[in-house]
DNA sequence: CCGCTACGCAACGTAGCGTACCGATTTCGA
DNA sequence: TCGAAATCGGTACGCTACGTTGCGTAGCGG
């Protein structure tokens, strides 16, 4: 949970209740993955979760932020860190997972709606890129460095750009619509990375 | 123009006033541009215009169609269709134009905001595919074809996911906004999809 | 038991949406 | 020349959702 304030509750007067957190949450998931963030109401989520929405306004200061909070761990949970000891597989693990994860519409909306919303919030774009980008993007670049110990690939690869060859053609067809994402797509975009860094199999 | 009606205008009665289309065209651009599309409304495009909200809503059905009527045809200007006989210059050209182009801010919240938008309005979302996407892919696809007519690269190479990789991971960078969009950028992802193509040079 | 804080609830002001009228204007066709 | 048609600017409306405020109540710590 982040929330927005700090997480030094003062200790005094009646404590937040951690049934409203979890309703709260709950709620935003659920409309989150029908509609989207543009299409969900706050008054909405407080109906659902049985909270009067002066209780969602003390802890989240925007929709935006909300949404985030209910996304965040269940997406990240989808994304996992390979290690199979060589590139090639590792990073076609890594986008099937993705791949797994945004072929279910529900998923889908939420990112894309995220992505979306982000757009025109400054604060959920540095929330988002905190909380969402900067972790898994961690992860990824894992990835890249142990190839890289094992010699698979040069030592100074600029492991940004891989990560951005790798993943973005798959956000631009999510985003776009123009074509599916397919194993097919999965596995030419992992062709193209490991042609590109010069990886030695 | 496209508007949202079919262009079979009645003979009869007062015509269309070419005036406040143009008047309500460039009123959206500039505040596309200076707010983007979720915090720029339709009211404030009828002040700015010296047109009467209901003059808009005779010829847009929402702000999402306004505003890539507003964004198309600049837009599209930017994106050249680069033919120097090589395949890794054209895609250079094409690449450096586009970043050329979203440097600009204006431009940048322009696209950006079109393209959340549309996560939320299969409507806008079909529009912008047909309007905007195919057009500029279609450009980017004849980059490909040559090169192939050339025989640099194989002539059953997939050009699609070529071109998903050669702007998908700046598409990336943009609306993510976790790292800048540079010239060296540019050079590296045009190096990934020559590679790729096992292009002959 | 007192002080503090969270809770549910209801009400409020604001903003923008999209629609419905209005009288006036401009054009075509009979 | 006149009427039908479709536009124009303007105003008003109902609607939804926002985010805030105030109130009385509920729960916890000193």
């Amino acid at each position: 949970m982040h929330e927005d304030g700090s997480d030094k509750r003062p200790q005094r007067g009646r404590p937040r209740s951690e049934k409203a957190d979890r309703a709260i949450l709950d709620a935003a998931a659920a409309l989150l993955a029908q509609r989207g963030v543009a299409d969900m109401s706050i008054e909405e989520v407080a109906a659902r979760s049985g909270v009067a929405k002066t209780t969602i306004y003390r802890r989240w200061s925007s929709k935006g932020s909300l949404a985030l909070d209910a996304f965040v761990d269940r997406f990240l949970r989808l994304q996992p860190l390979p290690d199979t000891g060589s590139l090639r597989s590792d990073l076609l693990r890594a986008l099937r997972a993705w791949r797994r994860a945004v072929l279910e519409p529900e998923t889908a909306r939420s990112l894309t709606g995220l992505i979306a919303a982000a757009q025109d919030d400054p604060d959920l774009a540095a929330a988002w890129r905190q909380r969402v980008v900067e972790p898994i993007r961690g992860q990824w670049r894992t990835m890249f460095e142990r190839a890289a110990e094992r010699g698979e690939i040069p030592g100074d690869a600029d492991v940004e750009v891989a990560i951005d060859v790798l993943f973005g053609p798959a956000y631009h067809r999510l985003l776009n619509g123009h074509l599916p994402i397919t194993e097919g797509f999965v596995r030419a975009v992992v062709d193209y990375v490991v042609a590109g860094l010069g990886a030695r199999e």
